[in-house]
DNA sequence: ACAGGATGTAAGCCGTCGCTTACCGTAAGT
DNA sequence: ACTTACGGTAAGCGACGGCTTACATCCTGT
């Protein structure tokens, strides 16, 4: 459920086709292969990857496995994110300065 | 500068290394290779991508490049993450309903 | 207990990707 | 101009990853 697994597990586009599918609700495995390129274990080996990223969860329901989405995997990515974000920025702040003073010295 | 390039280029460890390196203040490629454990041409490599993917910008100085984190990419994948954690806990919103509604269903 | 539908799993194939070594171009300093 | 440091690129190799087909498993209704 680290943010490295996330990335891993999103980065591939038929995964992360398969994630989106959820974006609107839970769907059963079947439903989602369906209205896929791909075969349905394929479908099922990435919803393996996904859930192993934290990204989905599972229920059964009669015969059937109904996948959603599951707050964790993102709720990791966009933490990672943010962080990021900031510390970046105040990079960036400090570089804006510094250059600033470069300025300077070539004015001279 | 889409979403998914930018998913796909901080995928791999070594390459998420290397920006994160960055994540401090720009760097000249020679120093970034020097504190990782693969050869330069790598690091080379994997500023490519990451700059492909809008993560990162890089200038000239002297006989030196220097590279530095770009905005762009992080806010396109901000972006994306945004909007689809509102839509999913929408999703989760009625999910809940319908939920309720069965259970009552249930009881009869 | 059995039949059928739904899904996970194993094996194998093939393309992609990351790494290394070798080479080339370029910009400064002497 | 020559040298040296710095960095991008090409070629090739080995590993990993995604897809398919075939098989195993589980649940439900009859």
């Amino acid at each position: 459920m680290a943010y490295g697994d996330v990335l891993a597990a999103l980065a591939d586009p038929t995964r992360r086709r398969v994630f989106e599918r959820l974006r609107s609700g839970p769907r059963p495995v079947g439903a989602i292969a369906r209205s896929m390129p791909v075969s349905r274990p394929a479908v099922s080996q990435h919803l393996k990857a996904l859930k192993e990223a934290g990204l989905v969860a599972d229920r059964q329901e009669g015969t059937r496995r109904v996948y959603f989405i599951d707050p964790h995997g993102l709720g990791a990515l966009r933490r990672w994110l943010d962080q990021f974000w900031d510390e970046a920025l105040a990079a960036f702040q400090a570089e804006v300065e510094l250059g600033k003073r470069e300025q300077k010295e070539k004015d001279r």
